[in-house]
DNA sequence: GCGACAG
DNA sequence: ATCTTGTCGC
């Protein structure tokens, strides 16, 4: 693993005022220690995070469920209740919710082969969106699907299911793409995160996606917490 | 200075 | 993320 210390991610969670500047600093040093390549043999088991927000606590729920792939099948499901205490920032929102997703994901007893996120992996104006600063503090492959884009420029994919145009950074380079999961609908944002490359990413979503836009472990997640969070009310 | 801006 | 009615399509 890379030299990310948890002390650093402490102490900048803890800062009242949004440390803006840490946390830049943060995800620069964080950068260097993705691995953009696939790093896991047979996928057997993906698994999807979510967050919903208990306003009137001040706390986030965080949910994961693990599926065998590529059957979808339902293997094991956790949830945690964590303090709020980021404001969500656009391209730092890993600081909100990627604590949640630690704990959670400390909890299950059966570990994923990788690790879906609701947002942008690489697709990140600093290379570094939730599901890859997620995806290195756990040493664990991921990936982001979001459902809308926070940076890239791209060319409106084919209307077809599987249709998909390359995500590019200001630079010219290929951070993640924009995937048509379903036909004639909108379509979802994928990027690498952690120990992937794109084009397992895409498969994998496209794989993961049943007929439906947003793919299942992402998609059921969402339900999960969205019942916790009812059911608390 | 003026937009854009994951969840 | 969350709020929030009816409404269009499979």
């Amino acid at each position: 693993m890379g030299s990310i210390d948890y002390d650093t991610l402490a102490e900048l969670y803890r800062g009242k005022p949004p440390e803006v500047r840490k946390a830049f600093d943060f995800q620069r040093r964080l950068k260097g220690c993705i691995i953009g390549e696939r790093s896991f043999g047979e996928l057997k088991k993906v698994a999807g995070a979510d967050i919903s927000i208990l306003k009137s606590e001040k706390k986030l729920i965080c949910g994961i469920i693990v599926f065998s792939y590529p059957d979808m099948t339902e293997i094991e499901r956790v949830y945690s209740e964590v303090d709020e205490n980021f404001p969500y920032i656009p391209g730092l929102l890993a600081f909100r919710e990627g604590p949640a997703i630690i704990e959670t994901y400390g909890k299950l007893s059966v570990k994923p082969d990788v690790l879906i996120l609701d947002g942008q992996g690489t697709a990140h104006p600093r290379g570094v969106g939730i599901a890859c600063h997620v995806g290195v503090l756990l040493d664990v492959p991921a990936m982001g699907i979001g459902k809308s884009r926070l940076y890239g420029s791209f060319e409106e994919p084919g209307t077809e299911k599987g249709a998909w145009t390359p995500l590019t950074s200001r630079e010219g380079e290929r951070i993640g793409a924009v995937l048509r999961t379903k036909d004639r609908t909108k379509p979802v944002f994928v990027s690498p995160g952690h120990r992937i490359d794109l084009e397992s990413a895409l498969e994998i979503a496209l794989t993961c996606s049943r007929g439906l836009r947003i793919p299942e472990p992402t998609r059921l997640a969402d339900t999960y917490v969205a019942e916790l969070k009812k059911g608390r009310k």
